[in-house]
DNA sequence: CCGTAAAGACCGTAAGGCAT
DNA sequence: ATGCCTTACGGTCTTTACGG
């Protein structure tokens, strides 16, 4: 067997895939019911809505008030962990366009069956039944904090053709990649957690055992002043401590010490304060801003 | 001679069937 | 009920060898 880059059958042949019965092969401009699906998903804020589900369902597996860990890479994720990035996702993208759990695939778009497929890595497992059918492919790049999707009829003809794995999964070949796939968004950016700027002695100290959460909140919030600190942050430096968000509202003196003032979106006249530095606070988010010199009000 | 495309070995959870 | 096996679904990751 060859092994070289697959030359692939052209639209308008006839597609060894006989999921979805003996069919031809159609570029995406012929594909009435891909169009079906873009035009569907045409009003909608696609790469807003995969940016907020993919946050989630990272967030999700990593679980990070309870393992204190942030970066789906860590040694700390293990591959099943990894993978289970895109179990939840799934269904995060199933609520966030209010789309139904149905067979054959994972959801019915615009009447069409769709399988919803993500990957941290260069490719997808297409998995059998989804030969021939729709895909929204999203690739999840982690060491640059974006991602991508493409919608693809994944026609078994424009797959890898060995046994795949066991289960007869393929990736996808790149020409049909190239050139018969359609990007629903170019590379949009992911959230950044904070903690993931920290300095290698930073991130130590601030995660480390001891000292107690104040301490190391106080650390946080000084070597991240001027960031946006999310709730789940504080949460995942109080891992496996108790109340964290309490401990977070008791570094508000010390911070004032040096010169910072801990602020939190919670409260109007906070966010208020945040937006005079030209700041946007979430509700659920806090901030440690340098106000020397200026009237403290925020305390 | 090395980067990359392709191949395929392998992993975890859940659900279903069937024999205790 | 309980245990065991198989299938289904969600994937990662390492190895192989083509081809520039």
């Amino acid at each position: 067997m060859s092994r070289g880059r697959l030359v692939l059958q052209e639209p308008g042949d006839l597609c060894m895939g006989t999921n979805t019965g003996e069919h031809i092969l159609r570029a995406p401009a012929e594909d009435s019911e891909l169009q079906d699906v873009l035009s569907w998903l045409a009003p909608h804020d696609v790469a807003g809505l995969y940016t907020g589900a993919i946050a989630n369902a990272i967030d999700y597996v990593l679980d990070g008030a309870r393992t204190g860990r942030y970066d789906l890479q860590s040694g700390e994720v293990h591959p099943g962990e990894r993978a289970s990035v895109g179990a939840k996702l799934e269904y995060e993208v199933l609520r966030s366009f209010s789309l139904p759990k149905a067979a054959p695939l994972d959801t019915l778009i615009a009447g069409v069956p769709v399988d919803i497929k993500a990957t941290v890595g260069a490719n997808w497992a297409i998995p059998s039944e989804a030969h021939c059918h729709l895909c929204i492919c999203t690739q999840i790049q982690l060491g640059r904090n974006r991602h991508r999707s493409w919608l693809v009829r994944t026609h078994k003809s424009w797959l890898y053709r060995g046994k795949g794995n066991r289960d007869g999964k393929r990736g996808l070949a790149v020409q049909a990649w190239d050139k018969w796939s359609v990007p629903l968004y170019d590379w949009t950016p992911l959230p950044v957690n904070p903690l993931t700027l920290l300095t290698p002695e930073q991130t130590s100290r601030v995660l480390a055992e001891k000292p107690g959460q104040e301490e190391r909140l106080t650390l946080m919030f000084r070597y991240l002043a001027g960031h946006i600190i999310p709730r789940s942050v504080i949460s995942t430096v109080g891992a496996g401590r108790h109340d964290p968000l309490r401990r977070a509202r008791g570094v508000r003196n010390r911070l004032a010490k040096d010169g910072l003032t801990l602020l939190c979106g919670k409260f109007p006249e906070q966010r208020d304060t945040a937006a005079a530095h030209a700041i946007t606070l979430g509700p659920e988010d806090w901030i440690a801003l340098r106000t020397d010199g200026e009237h403290e009000s925020a305390g």
